[in-house]
DNA sequence: CTGTTACTTGTACTATCGTACACATATCTG
DNA sequence: CAGATATGTGTACGATAGTACAAGTAACAG
């Protein structure tokens, strides 16, 4: 007895990043409660059992999207790093060019933090985050290293963090733009550029 | 046809928010996801048909809950506030404690960034959150009013960020304490401190 | 006391879920 | 070509979900 009418099978090569690029479509849009293995099929157009196939359980699923997610930012970063400035105001750009990498497009920024979120009581995706951010930070670090006079590492995490918090307050008011942004930015590196600080 | 079997029953004034705080629980501890009438019921100790006569249904409950949060995080602020102080040590101390208030109890943590990405998706949770960031400003802003020369409150607005940013990566990475955010405060603060700002 | 309203509770209905699994086809190995 | 392995697909099962609702009890207004 035939449990399907085949005639035709589609083998896809790459049925398994399909499947992960819906499954991230689903988080950005509604979260990653979301995300089922029924509702990943329809989006991505495959059958349930394909979902079923390659990720066994609906965790394993989701911490392979996300981490198809890490692996996508970093490509887009590549396109940023490739102008670094040399004085202030040069640098200050860089990272509203980063920052809007992400604020352009919300659905970038709800992933990261559903990611954080989920990362937060996941030991492994914990560390694959930790990772991430010290990337994040080596890549700011070098876009300060020839402007601020202390270690430009530490400088660098104040500066992520200051983006942080204002993205996160940007999910619900808008009122936090670019430009607000650019003058905070301005002045935290400003205090690093000085050699007084404590 | 009796559905249970009364001869008592307990006519509690506070059902309401005794459900609501069980509702908490569950979320600082499985996230928003794992809220359901049913579990809820199960911790809170009350039937099911309890919790669904309160809350009609599932996001009025997870609103609710929210709402509460957001009183009991105001009565948690009275304590600290009570110490205002003058001087730039002083005023770094004061955020230290109010970070430490949510550090402290990780649970208050995660609730909080619950919320913030629940509310992403809420306009109506959204707006409260904005209320409960302009007023955690106002706050902060009052306790930098007599150490910084220029806009307090903007200066306030650097500073919830700088944390917020801290707290986020805090959640996964245990280096982020108490001490490195005392040095990066410290510095934040002195940028508003003087004049020369951009 | 009486009617009205607020509260309490068990149960039932329908939907959806994760997951397992048998069966079919394609690809690869030798 | 033949066997092994990887991939594809439909279906079934038990668990859990949201929500509705009838029927009971308490509190209260007049």
């Amino acid at each position: 007895m035939t449990h399907y009418s085949p005639t035709l099978l589609n083998h896809e090569p790459n049925r398994r990043e399909v499947i992960l690029t819906a499954t991230l479509d689903l988080i950005a849009s509604g979260g990653v409660d979301s995300v089922t293995h029924r509702r990943v099929a329809k989006h991505a157009d495959v059958p349930l059992g394909s979902t079923t196939y390659y990720f066994k359980t609906r965790e394993d699923l989701i911490r392979a999207a996300f981490d198809l997610y890490l692996a996508h930012h970093a490509a887009l970063q590549a396109q940023i790093t490739a102008t670094p400035g040399t004085d202030l105001t040069a640098a200050v750009e860089f990272l509203i060019a980063f920052s809007n990498l992400e604020f352009e497009q919300r659905h970038l920024l709800l992933t990261e933090y559903e990611m954080t979120l989920f990362a937060a009581r996941d030991e492994l995706l914990g560390q694959a985050l930790n990772n991430w951010y010290e990337h994040l930070t080596d890549k700011i670090a070098s876009s300060l290293q020839d402007i601020v006079t202390q270690s430009s590492h530490s400088a660098a995490r104040a500066v992520l963090h200051l983006l942080r918090g204002h993205q996160l307050e940007r999910l619900t008011n808008p009122a936090e733009d670019a430009d607000v942004l650019r003058k905070r930015l301005t002045t935290l590196i400003h205090a690093y550029q000085s050699e007084d600080t404590p």
